[in-house]
DNA sequence: CTGTTAGCGCGTTCAG
DNA sequence: CTGAACGCGCTAACAG
């Protein structure tokens, strides 16, 4: 029970069990090379002695870490707390561990932390959700550590990523709006600066209007930054300006609810009045009423599907295709009217 | 843009700034005693050559890794996601790295991965969320690294901790119900042996009830895993029975978002004919309508204090105390009647 | 099957 | 103010 207390080490356990640190690697890395008796006898020495192999100094000498660096905009959003724990899951399953850091999407916090995860020796590096430029191109380049992009990808297609086909996603949640018979299609999204998930979304819902011959309409477009609030505000400002609006596509779930809520505060009912229609299928959109209508973006999946592909290209292993895309689907619930809605991908 | 390429170590600067490694090192880590001529030129060379210190050479040579470990529930639990960004905030303030990893509350699992993190050698540790039993303790005490409780507390005291006082909490949010004038006041809750939030909150409530001389009733109690489906159900079941029930406490706002649609959808306005009060204030509280009365639990924050509380002793720096209870409020808002509630704490 | 011997890249005395 | 030398704890050839 004594705090503190020296180190011991796999030469302590050698002397102690009568062989050489080279017997107790072997052992302690599961090589076949040692007799049994030995074996035993060495793991009854670690065992007594409460011999804790160091990590730090196995990576120095085998150059692997068995770590993982993963840069995700912000963990305490759900959508990225989803991913992260598909991520985990497949890490803890092929003995990874993950050295987490946020970076607000902050393109200078971002190389910093890729640059202290690089110092750390991480073994691979998962890039969430941030815009990749040429800055990132040159310290990824610059690096044998290999890097998978999850949930964003690059433009370039230099680095794998693993992703959903946004612009896609999003015509086809705004054609849903369009097949219930609306015209006057509001979109609420964030920056278009924003080229990882505003524009895509953006250009997705402007295709849809395109292709169905709807004229698209400057005032109908309203942004924020994704958040229930900005959602509620941008939706309350758009009713106020008394222009006619049928229905809204969000850019993503929490703007629609809060684009929900503020057509409720002024009296509109959905999806009687207005129909709403969500992005990303946070576990939010199941717990309002009426339920959130949205596209389901396999957040989990992707972090699960990243993280794995970040394992085979550390061991070396083949890869078929490094520019995965994921399937989406969409979820019709009750903020719009239509019920079924035939796959047309 | 070469890829891979052979590390270039601190020698390699060494021997190209023509000076001892030594030297090098004391630039690196800011050792006042270097001549500002040779610092200029050593960083020169650091830069043209593009050195990147390896932290995990300094790790092994400085036994120092400046990463800290934490263990966690379930990092898609908004609870448990809001808390580790106040955690990483904190530490990447003071340098720290986290390497976070899900324990799911398994005591095995938990266990396995206090081991992992104390392989790698991190500096400190972070226990979150789970119950400390005897063979947490053992091996705490084995170890030299500092161990910070958060969100949770060791019944001996033996460890720091970072929480907030559950039972008042629980007895308070309660004793608003009864304020309110309610005696059917039912408890959906998780379960009784979760001696960290079940069983805390379910004694808060009680002890709320005797009090005030309500008579405790066991059929108004039901649990569930604190999600927003067992609210949903557990609160159907309960109206389903159809004994008068008009306040509900909920351990948890999932649960308490759940009952409320349990209850709407049973034709039961809330809170003109059932008050209901949540517990941990997520974002979801206040992206639902009602909008959802809750203890607020500061979960940020516990996070936190928790990271900074494990600096001073990773520093040996004095603390004050180690069990420290931060403050919790009752947010009163649309699912309770009640519009003010004098402080007795 | 097992032991010996080199490093891995860097921090840190200790001289000078 | 600077350099030489040792060691952190372990893996990885290479012998035997």
């Amino acid at each position: 029970m004594g705090k503190k207390k020296e180190t011991i080490t796999i030469y302590d356990v050698a002397r102690e069990a009568g062989v050489s640190m080279a017997t107790v690697s072997r052992v302690v890395n599961g090589n076949p090379n040692v007799k049994p008796a030995t074996r035993k006898k060495v793991l009854d020495v670690i065992r007594q002695l409460g011999y804790r192999p160091n990590a730090v100094a196995r990576g120095l000498a085998s150059k692997k870490t068995t770590t993982v660096g993963v840069v995700i905009p912000d963990i305490s959003n759900t959508f990225y707390a989803e991913l992260t724990r598909g991520i985990e899951d497949i890490a803890t399953m092929y003995h990874y561990n993950i050295i987490l850091s946020n970076s607000d999407l902050k393109k200078e916090k971002e190389l910093e932390l890729i640059e202290t995860l690089l110092e750390k020796q991480v073994d691979g590096l998962l890039f969430l959700g941030g815009e990749v430029t040429d800055a990132h191109r040159e310290i990824f380049s610059a690096t044998a550590v290999p890097v998978v992009l999850a949930a964003t990808r690059d433009e370039k297609k230099e680095w794998p990523s693993v992703t959903i086909d946004q612009i896609q996603a999003a015509k086809e949640a705004t054609c849903i709006l369009v097949h219930e018979g609306h015209e006057k299609i509001a979109y609420l999204g964030g920056p278009l600066t924003d080229s990882v998930n505003g524009y895509p979304r953006y250009l997705g819902y402007k295709e849809a209007l395109e292709e169905n011959g709807i004229p698209f309409e400057e005032r109908l477009i309203r942004l924020g930054d994704y958040r229930y609030r900005s959602g509620y505000e941008t939706m309350k400002d758009l009713l106020t300006s008394n222009k006619p609006v049928t229905a809204v596509f969000a850019a993503s779930d929490e703007m629609a609810v809060g684009a929900i809520h503020a057509a409720q505060d002024m009296e509109r009912k959905v999806p009687e009045e207005i129909s709403v229609i969500g992005f990303e299928n946070i576990p939010l959109s199941s717990q309002v009423r009426p339920l959130l209508s949205t596209v389901s973006v396999p957040m989990y999946d992707i972090g699960a599907v990243a993280m794995r592909l970040l394992t085979k290209y550390m061991n070396d292993e083949p890869v078929e295709s490094g520019q995965v895309l994921l399937q989406y689907s969409v979820e019709l619930r009750g903020s719009t009217k239509l019920k079924e809605w035939e796959e047309t991908r």
